[in-house]
Formats: C-alpha cells, structure tokens, sequence
DNA sequence: CTTGATAGTGAACAAGTGTGCACTGATATG
DNA sequence: CATATCAGTGCACACTTGTTCACTATCAAG
C-alpha cells in the first residue's frame, strides 16, 4: 500500500501541494499523538513516520529534523494559545464577572486543545535547546501582553511597567500550574475537572486581591 | 582497569558494603551529571555506566532499572528541598522579615544543590510513568507541610484548611518558578541571580498582601 | 503528449540500545 | 586456611536508531 496511490484514491482532485501540506500535518498529528504520554527527546523519527503510515525517509521531504519537528509543533501550540486570548477577550466583554469568565475560557480551550497545552508544558523544562528557547520566548511575549491589557485596567493605569510585569509573571505561572492539572486528570471526570476550576478561581482571586493592596516600594 | 582492583587501590580498608555503596552513588552522581541538559527519558542505561565508570551489565548490582534509578533521583533531591524546608525554619526564627530570609535561603539553597533542584523541576512534568508520580505526591505532601505551617501565623489560625491549602499551592508554584529560572540562568552571573530574587520576594510580598485580604467565599 | 519536478519507497549502513550468560577475583565467613 | 558470596567483567544477542542512496509513480507545466 503507497501513500501515493492511497492518497489519489481517498481525495480524488487535490493538487500536490495540497497533499504534501497533508502528510505534514499527518507527522504534526502522529507526533502530537505520541506525545500523549511521552517525551520528545524519548521521540523517534521512524515512530512517528511509523504512525504517520509513511516511510521514515519521506520524513525529510517535510522536516530537516525532529528539532525541526518540534520547533513546528511549539507554533502550532502557541497559535491555539494566543486563540484563547483573543477569546478570553471576546468571552469577557460580554460576561461581569472577570475571574469567572477567564478561568471558563481557560478551561474550554485546554478540553478542546489538550494535546497542544500538554505539549507545551511538557517541554517548556523538559525540552532541549531551541524548542525549550522557543517556548520561554513564546510565553515570555505572551505575559508581556497580558501586562499592558492589565495596565488598560484604570486601577493599575499608574502602575511600573516592572509591577506590572510581576503581576503577569504571576498569573501565568498560576494559570499554567492549572493547565497541567486539568491535562494531567482523566479526561471524563468531571466531578476533578469542576473542582480544578474551583481552585484556580480562587487562586485568580487570592491574586487579585495582593494586586489591588499592591504599593511598589523603592 | 578493573573497577574492582582499581577501588582497592584507591581506598584501603574498606568493606565491601561500603565500596557497593560507593559505586551505587557515583551511578546516581553520573546520571545526575548528565541530566544537567538532557532528560531522564533520553538517557541510557549504558550512558550512565560509562560516565560512572562501570561496565553496563553492573547496573544491575544496583538498579532494577533506570525507572528505578529514577525513583532513586526523586528520592534524593526531595531529601534536599526537606532539608531547605529546615534550613528556612532555622534562618527565619533569627531574622525578622519573613520574606527575605525565605527567598534567600532559596536562592543559597538551590545554588548548593542545582542538579536536584534541576531534575525535580525537568521531571515534575516531563517524567514518565512512577517518576513523575513519585515527584507529584512528594510536591504535595510538601504543600501540605507548608498549609500547615501557614495555619500557625495568628492572622491564619482561623482558616479552613482547604484555604490555607490553595494559599499553600500559589506559593509552592511561584517559588518552583523562581528555582527554575534560577537554574536555568548562567551560574556565574550574579547579576542575573540578583535580579530573580529580587522579582522573587515581590511575587511573594504580592501573594502575602493577597493573603491578608482574603475572605473565604460560599 | 512529453518531460521535468518531486513525494514517497525500500534496501542498506554503521552505531547504539537493553539484557542474558558464564566468568573472575577480592572479600567475608566458617 | 578453605570456601562461599557477590560486585564487576566481557561477550553475545536481537533490536532500534538516523541517514544514505537509487528508485518509482504521480502531478504540473511546456
């Protein structure tokens, strides 16, 4: 059985490209399958072709490396990252409660994008050289951004650049500690998964509370 | 060379336990070694012997297997952050401000003993299998000692116990951040090392007024 | 319709892997 | 002093690994 051949008869009328992009994304799945409870320094270059259903030679008409790989997969998971941003903001324009409606948000995109959030998490200290780098700069960006939305808040319009920083800091670091939580539980109980975002609300509060008594010093 | 002649050139009067126990702590010590940059899940039995010296099939002697070295590691690097739980209790009764001596004995602490602090955090997430559990019900039986302590402050004797919990959490992943930034940074740089405890102590001060405004909900 | 580009194949390679086995020689014990 | 124990050796095995190379069948373009 030939991709090739498979290929023309499953989709008839696709150009080459079209199927090349494909397959890529077949690897990016495999991989991501994979990934599920392992590592991708534990991750083989024939696994993944393997699961993909191509031949590991043909891994390199997509990838130079699994470096290379990686460095793919940490931009497919930070696009979804940054989709959750862009709908927290939407979700909470529309809702009072800001805790509330972050933490929902939070939780409905880890559901719908596990594989992505447990990619990150695993390798943000596991991973090796530029994937590691990619993600510490990746989510370096990501809380900058969450520090000038919290400066938009009037109560913190005065406030350093550098508090402001801290404050992100820490929330990403507390959302993250959730994210993992939630990845790490069985996926069917609800019962963890209410209770998860029963805690990291009042994680958020507790939070927000030492924001709002802030006063910088020096 | 014959590890064995060659130990008895080294070290005279010794017993045989000892020289077991010996070889058995420089396997620890070489894997250690090596997990400075790789991971738990890419490292191999034989590299491990080869740095420690041994022959591979020796392994055995000691192991059941690297999973079981792993535990071992586990073990080990949780024995330091105990010992930085008592070092922090010493050094606070003698100082006044809670927060300052806490992240400083972190700091001089992880700066001893960078490579457990290293694989906990690498293998916290990455770790498969009975690693990452054995990390994850140590961290928090550690969170819990740290509730506990938490419920000794006066302002807090009055607190449910799942508060103090959460409050306990928030504080343990902050700090965790901090240990990994710390070892991530370049050892030599002072600079650097001054400018993460410095956002260390801000993110707990912001956490601590977080906690003195709080009111328990529902 | 012909022809060049190219995604995927399959055999081969040297290197590294975990583990089984029979062994050796220093130590502990009777 | 004789003997049993056992930490460490060395060879062997069957597998898996990344990468090379020449190949083939399809698609796109002239």
């Amino acid at each position: 059985m030939d991709a090739r051949t498979l290929n023309v008869v499953t989709a008839e009328q696709t150009t080459r490209q079209e199927r090349k992009q494909r397959t890529r994304q077949a690897l990016v799945d495999a991989a991501l399958r994979l990934l599920i409870d392992r590592n991708l320094a534990s991750l083989s270059l024939r696994e993944v072709t393997k699961e993909a259903g191509i031949v590991p030679t043909a891994f390199y008409r997509h990838f130079a490396s699994m470096d290379d790989l990686g460095i793919t997969l940490v931009d497919e998971s930070m696009r979804t990252l940054r989709g959750m941003v862009r709908e927290a903001r939407k979700d909470r324009s529309s809702s009072e409660d800001v805790i509330t409606s972050s933490v929902q948000t939070l939780y409905s995109q880890v559901r719908a994008n596990e594989d992505h959030f447990r990619f990150i998490m695993r390798e943000r200290y596991a991973g090796t050289g530029r994937v590691r780098a990619a993600i510490a700069t990746e989510l370096r960006l990501f809380a900058s951004e969450l520090a000038v939305d919290l400066g938009r808040f009037d109560e913190m319009r005065a406030w350093s650049a550098e508090d402001l920083r801290m404050m992100a800091d820490l929330i990403v670091t507390a959302m993250l500690g959730t994210v993992m939580e939630l990845v790490d539980v069985d996926t069917a109980d609800r019962e963890a998964d209410m209770e998860i975002i029963r805690q990291a609300r009042k994680r958020l509060r507790l939070i927000l509370i030492g924001v709002a008594g802030w006063r910088s010093e020096t």
